[in-house]
DNA sequence: TTTTTGGTTCGCAACAAACAGAACCAAATA
DNA sequence: TATTTGGTTCTGTTTGTTGCGAACCAAAAA
């Protein structure tokens, strides 16, 4: 692949991941920020050159690292003598994103439990559809902890 | 527990629910009615029930249940000489559920497959970062889909 | 001490989302 | 045929979100 042609595709993913993370509830600024750190061969970005690179302004610029530098997504280092700081994607492990994903599950399973315990009748038809799909989270979170497991083995 | 209490618990449970469905993207009306038809004892409301129960407008209301009708969360059904619609909750197999975290992780999976696809030098570090976090959700999903045949055969 | 650098914070304007009210409509009933 | 029922659709208001510019600030440099 020619090398423009490779940086327009790289710009296109970079909206393109903007959108996905929009959906996830980022906002549109640091949902693009975070597809420019991931997508470009410079990985290691200046708030200045995040202004520059994006054109958004200084303070939506701040706002946004904030945001996703406390949320974890992002990091920063700096360098002697360089007041700047260069900021950079942060990878989680994959663990944690699957961590995530059994968290989710798991707070999904306790509110299914909290209402089967409300129900006045035990075998209502709502109360017996949600005892099946509590089951099945049960399941697959056990085996989902196992996976875990498994996975740090093999490696 | 006593009868007014747990009713209280279910209405608080409702409005639990109903933030729950808004981080997941839902908007407050269609969050809260998903709450209702699943928490409360009554578990077929017709449209104007859902109005006074809520206090919310016809018109909100009308929005709403076709919102989560079209999505597949809930259903109607109908008796013979009621011309009134009866919206209930419509429980997906946990496979559903399942199904919808796998689908996520494989949409994720393609994204970063594409930007390490598209980086200069596959050995920097996002690009190594990328095939780690790539392997590891190769691995999960190819796990999942056994799981959920497990799952079946022990039903 | 003054200026520059590398940002942060505040207030506001533009825009978008959410909801209510009212008008509307088709099917059933009187 | 006229009215009621069970909703739907349209429009305007309210409310919330987003992002900018400008003022600000602390640390470093001049």
């Amino acid at each position: 692949m020619e090398e423009s042609e490779r940086l327009k595709k790289q710009k296109e993913l970079i909206e393109y991941i903007g959108r996905q993370n929009e959906r996830e509830g980022f906002q549109p600024v640091p949902a693009r920020i975070l597809g420019l750190l991931m997508v470009m061969d410079k990985e290691e970005y200046t708030f200045e050159e995040i202004v520059e690179e994006m054109k958004i302004s200084k303070s939506s610029v701040s706002t946004a690292l904030k945001n996703l530098e406390i949320r974890g997504i992002i990091e920063y280092v700096t360098y002697p003598g360089d007041r700047k700081r260069y900021f950079r994607f942060f990878s989680g492990e994959i663990d944690g994103f699957i961590n995530d994903m059994e968290a989710k599950m798991i707070k999904n399973l306790e509110t299914i439990q909290q209402i089967i315990g409300l129900k006045k009748d035990p075998n209502s038809r709502n109360a017996m559809f949600l005892k099946t799909i509590s089951t099945g989270m049960e399941f697959f979170i056990r085996k989902l902890d196992e996976l875990k497991i498994e996975y740090k083995k093999g490696q």
